[in-house]
DNA sequence: GATAACATAGAACATTGTTCGATGCGCGAC
DNA sequence: GTCGCGCATCGAACAATGTTCTATGTTATC
């Protein structure tokens, strides 16, 4: 069970999602197709199953931070640790969105970030009950947006990142800013940006709102 | 071609991701399953273009919203608009958030957006930038996240989506408090919550870090 | 009327998720 | 010892899907 996820797992940190077949992940267990069906009873289990698992992992590293004195800190934190995990798994983002409350280590996160906005005073429960929503919101959707699997050609390492976003970046400046003001206007910063930058500037935004919210 | 991604978006419309397959949509324009080829080159073309079609027409909707004088106020209104549809079509969260600004409607989606951060005072290009980046993460993260396909049971309507949330939150009831402190005591909140009232929540959350940080 | 681009299909192929029935394997009961 | 029973495994087959190949009709232009 556990060897079934695990390499399910490898299978899709190695080649995203559609790597992720019975037969592949068979052949890897050194067993036959149908024997997987013996621990889960479909794919959608099994997707769910490896989710949990990683995710299982990332609980794991929330739990080793430190608390500090400021609530909103160590919420920012841990929505950091989250924001890492899915940017590291592309596939990961789209699953977890799925489930975000239903499987088991999903609820405990979702419990844990909920733990620092009880340390808030001020907010009634269901401000706090938006509070925690927003933030896996903004996390996932954002960790999605950003982590998506680049073409083949940055994988393979042939094309730096770099270049790959210059590539976008050079389409937006051809753009005609009449029509295009906004992205016109922003191509500088668009080119070589960090994801992880942008990530915690709007992370700061929610935070700040939220602080704001709070009374201080 | 229209016609395709007419029928296209029904099929996805009526049953999800799955029910899009080349053989029912053949069956539904009346031809053969290789004709589609001819317009996509494959089914990754033909989702892309099925999410550009129906995002042209949330497009539509945004341009007639009329103008406020404060500029956070119509980037909540493009925000709502953009909630609405996916909400209404959970399938488009996921294939939107795959192409953010690469199709050509929602680059128009992102510029629309940022065009009301320019119209802010105060803010940098790259402030500028991580703010639009941020709202369209929110937006999508959460719709996707809210918009998931409930079970058969509730599209079937014999099972409401109040009973249906009441089932979950009795789970949650059942928790252990000392495990689950936070859920534990937002259950009520949780229960018979309104997904449009929690996005708007948390949108307002973003958007007063976004006015603080524009300076009022 | 010839030509070429546009448009359409039918049949076949490889791959995938899934099911069925059969086969070992370990171990306590009698 | 061997019988029975739950645990675990597997090979072979099935239905469905995305995709390709090849051939055929349709239409507009000269």
């Amino acid at each position: 069970m556990e060897a079934v996820l695990t390499e399910a797992v490898a299978l899709l940190d190695e080649a995203g999602e559609p790597a992720l077949t019975f037969r592949a992940l068979a052949e890897r267990l050194g067993g036959g197709v149908a024997s997987i069906y013996w621990y889960v009873s479909n794919k959608d289990e099994l997707l769910d199953r490896a989710t949990d698992h990683v995710l299982a992992g990332v609980l794991a590293d929330v739990a080793r931070l430190s608390a500090t004195r400021d609530p909103i800190d160590d919420l920012r934190s841990v929505a950091l640790t989250l924001f890492d995990a899915i940017v590291d798994r592309p596939w990961l983002g789209a699953y977890f969105m799925r489930n975000t409350a239903l499987q088991p280590s999903g609820l405990k996160m979702y419990d844990r970030l909920g733990r620092e906005v009880l340390r808030l005073e001020g907010l009634t429960p269901l401000q706090q009950f938006h509070a925690v929503s927003a933030v896996i919101g903004f996390v996932v959707g954002t960790a999605a947006d950003l982590g998506q699997e680049p073409p083949r050609e940055v994988l393979e390492g042939t094309v730096g990142r770099d270049e790959y976003l210059e590539r976008y970046a050079d389409q937006w400046r051809e753009l005609d800013p009449e029509e295009f003001p906004f992205v016109t206007h922003v191509v500088e910063e668009f080119s070589g940006h960090d994801d992880a930058v942008q990530f915690r500037a709007g992370l700061d935004l929610l935070l700040a709102g939220l602080r704001l919210q709070a009374g201080g």
